[in-house]
DNA sequence: TGTATAAATAAGCAAACGCTTATATAATGA
DNA sequence: TCATTATATAAGCGTTTGCTTATTTATACA
């Protein structure tokens, strides 16, 4: 890995919000409305947010009828230390458990 | 270590002239003067590259004489963790062996 | 069909970034 | 004391960032 390729990832991460949206995307796999409930973020924000951890390869997305599905990329090289990273973190408040209680957790088949 | 701790400390490193600072320190405290041959920069931009380093808690200094002496902070949490990142970053073309044998390398005791 | 929902994209804007040049501060040594 | 050297700081400038609002694209479903 070059100068170049370290600091897009590394600027990639470097975002609380960014950082929140991995954290949940460590145990979850969610889809941009949901993000925008977690993190009381507007939709375009959070798209934009996405569009950037895509472009450094930091997640996958996959198409699912009106919904796209995001998810961590475990076949990244920094994978396991992005988990490190992640796991020094606090859980957020706002959990994946609230978006279930409030009926408001996307079940898409 | 919460988020905002977190993303300073990222975006601290998220620079690629900032990480080659980091892996010349990785191996050599050294001084601005140094960073300024090192790096073919102006000592202004290198002496604004450390004052964030040091904001984030990265390195250290010390001053020697009229130089400051610049180290990496290897009391820092996440200190293990740089060098595996750094480790991974080849070695640069200009080394520090450049210095000693153009004579500008800085001996001050 | 037509309407609602999910997501992407575009344009605009304030703030932050990385550099520049100019200047100030501080220590050295003739 | 005065010139030199090392570093820090200040102001300015073009680019990037993270958001906003508005609009577009695409899918689902009554």
């Amino acid at each position: 890995m070059d100068y170049v390729n370290m600091e897009s990832y590394l600027k990639a991460i470097s975002d609380h919000n960014r950082m929140l949206i991995l954290k949940y995307l460590s145990t979850d796999s969610l889809c941009i409305c949901e993000f925008t409930e977690l993190l009381d973020m507007t939709q375009p924000a959070v798209s934009q947010h996405m569009r950037k951890l895509k472009a450094a390869e930091l997640v996958t997305e996959e198409k699912r009828g009106r919904w796209t599905i995001w998810s961590l990329n475990v076949r990244h090289n920094l994978y396991p230390m992005l988990i490190h990273l992640l796991s020094l973190l606090p859980e957020p408040e706002v959990t994946v458990k609230t978006l279930v209680a409030e009926g408001k957790r996307v079940v898409c088949d």
